[in-house]
DNA sequence: TATACACTTGCACAGTACTGCAACTGTATA
DNA sequence: TATACAGTTGCAGTACTGTGCAAGTGTATA
């Protein structure tokens, strides 16, 4: 419950680390537990290499549900349970146009995530 | 973008849907398997509130491990075992000060990464 | 209405990941 | 060297997550 008891505990001895966010804060960074909640579920959708897949191609452009897996060469099934969770983590949104479900991304928001985090892995180190 | 330039292809019904790709499925984007791989373990280590917590705060300013884990109010072990995953995935660093270890983000594309999920979160929809 | 197509959902199975505790390593001080 | 502190590692148990197949829903066409 109460994060913030005392970070100054240990800094009572000689050579204190003295980390010292200086006094109280409650929030370890201002970030409430359920934003952080919220954005690490967020995160956990884009951990998995074929929902990222599918998030990389929607970036590119809309899709529909066998379109995808017909240039992933996957299941059907498969890439509609992977769609499932994204828009359940409201990743990404969908639209019925006939018969046919096209897929695309949220926002540009997550668009910019998905960019940042492939670019990095591109670069790495 | 191109969101709603819609698809001329399979609007007309036929069998092969067929997105820019349409014979041979190569890199759906012009992401190879490895770099969407890697992209999606970063995703993947930030997708754990624990441990997003724990970016945040260094995020912030650096911080030894026992410093977390009094703020944090968690016991050491748990500490050091998510930073191990972090560390492992090259997303934070460590660094030892006599009998301290103290651990900072990798760099400012990490930072960033953070930041934006975290703001995302916030704003929701 | 019947049939085909486009998807979605349910369920059981397997692999993976998070947690907690105990034991171990490593560093400084007496 | 002995002791205390700081952190790491190993291991067992539990929970979660991704997967594959079969069955179900929904939409257009004949």
């Amino acid at each position: 419950m109460n994060k913030s008891t005392n970070q100054s505990a240990n800094s009572g001895d000689e050579d204190a680390p003295s980390c010292s966010t200086g006094d109280h804060h409650h929030q370890p960074a201002d970030v409430d537990d359920a934003t952080c909640q919220r954005a690490a579920a967020i995160f956990r959708a884009l951990g998995d290499p074929q929902r990222l897949r599918l998030l990389i191609m929607l970036e590119a452009q809309e899709c529909c549900v066998s379109e995808l897996a017909n240039v992933l060469d996957e299941p059907l099934p498969a890439i509609s349970q992977r769609l499932r969770i994204l828009k359940s983590e409201r990743i990404v949104g969908s639209r019925r146009e006939g018969k046919h479900v096209f897929y695309s991304l949220a926002d540009g928001h997550i668009s910019r995530l998905v960019t940042n985090g492939v670019m990095h892995a591109m670069e790495d180190s």
